[in-house]
DNA sequence: AAGGCGTGGCG
DNA sequence: TCGCCAAGCCT
């Protein structure tokens, strides 16, 4: 292990280039602004990471101008009908994260007096935190001394330690690594500055370790083998599901949508009606109709490949439990992307 | 504790 | 075209 002052000087050359190198995000206050004083607000830090666990900045930035344009405050989150917020969140992906944010809202109003807990402990008994988004809110919101391990850090650690068992095995090792580098002071700014490091500099593949702040240190680069870290253990292959996707509309201009289970996939969210999805799905549609099969649309999710049959209808009968929606009132951006790509090879189709 | 859970961009 | 990957959590 390195000794107490190497850590805290790579800790500050770190800083130092977050210092020079700092993205401008919707959510973050600039380390320059962070000095003078002005700390983040713990709602959009919150908001954000939910929003961050899994999926880019890039696709994260509309969503957050979005969602705190609609609902600048927790009290006005923990206000907001279901319905909106999965409709907001629409297109995201990983809709638990929604139902868990709604959840969570209403818990910090309800329990917490509207007031973001400060501490990790308490943090990670609200839903949808977990350890991860503890640390990081802990540490970007209240500068607490907590240590963020992300799939950004494990990159960072990996290399800069020279680490070569694969992940996930090796992720306790890699979270006392990552502990032996966090500063007592400006913890949030550091966190920001490992994530920023690994998302731009310290990329997965072809990292720029000629402009790298920590080349001189780096144990991988050294050994000339960055690229090659951090290993992973071999994923299993996606398997391919059919199914049958029926969009239909009534005769007053209604489109007929239902609504997901709360849990499993895409749960909570607007929908057409579907069969089953396997190797041989039922081709018994839900409802009667005058149907007609118009091509095909191709999604992967995070553990199969799916391939739905698209049927189309200008429909008399409307199955029990359906949600009506009419056209004036039907926004296509209120379905996940799945539906939506349903949808949109459907309209040519229908509308004509 | 290993698998379920979205989506879009990239090489 | 296709696999990889992104500021993980829940069960």
């Amino acid at each position: 292990m390195r000794d107490d002052l190497k850590c805290m000087q790579t800790a500050q050359t770190l800083l130092a280039w977050y210092d020079a190198n700092a993205r401008v995000l919707p959510w973050r206050v600039a380390p320059f602004d962070r000095a003078q004083g002005r700390a983040p607000d713990p709602y959009r830090v919150w908001l954000s990471e939910i929003m961050l666990q899994q999926t880019t900045v890039a696709a994260v930035k509309a969503y957050f101008e979005r969602f705190t344009a609609l609902w600048p405050t927790v009290q006005d989150l923990a206000a907001a009908p279901d319905d909106a917020v999965m409709a907001e969140w629409a297109g995201l992906g990983y809709y638990a994260r929604a139902r868990n944010l709604l959840k969570c809202a209403r818990a910090v109003v309800a329990d917490y007096d509207g007031v973001f807990p400060h501490d990790h402990a308490t943090l990670l008994t609200l839903p949808g935190i977990g350890p991860y988004t503890a640390s990081a809110v802990s540490a970007i919101a209240f500068d607490a001394p907590e240590t963020v391990l992300d799939g950004n850090v494990e990159r960072v650690m990996s290399r800069l330690f020279l680490v070569e068992m694969p992940l996930p095995k090796s992720k306790p090792e890699l979270m006392t690594l990552a502990q032996s580098l966090t500063p007592q002071l400006r913890a949030g700014d550091y966190a920001q500055a490992v994530m920023d490091l690994g998302a731009t500099v310290c990329t997965p593949k072809s990292p720029a370790c000629g402009i790298c702040p920590l080349r001189r240190e780096c144990r991988a680069l050294a050994a000339g083998i960055a690229a090659e870290l951090p290993k992973k253990d071999p994923k299993k292959p996606k398997p391919v599901r059919l199914g049958h996707v029926y969009v239909s509309r009534t005769i007053a201009d209604e489109w007929v949508l239902e609504k997901r289970p709360e849990k499993g996939l895409l749960g909570g969210m607007l929908g057409w009606p579907t069969s089953d999805w396997n190797e041989a799905p039922s081709a018994r549609p839900p409802f009667t109709s005058d149907w007609h099969s118009i091509g095909e649309v191709r999604h992967t999710f995070t553990h199969f490949h799916l391939i739905l049959q698209v049927h189309t209808a200008v429909t008399v009968a409307v199955p029990e439990g359906a949600v009506l929606r009419p056209n004036a009132a039907f926004r296509p951006s209120d379905l996940p992307t799945l539906m939506r790509k349903a949808f949109d090879l459907a309209r040519t189709t229908i509308e004509n």
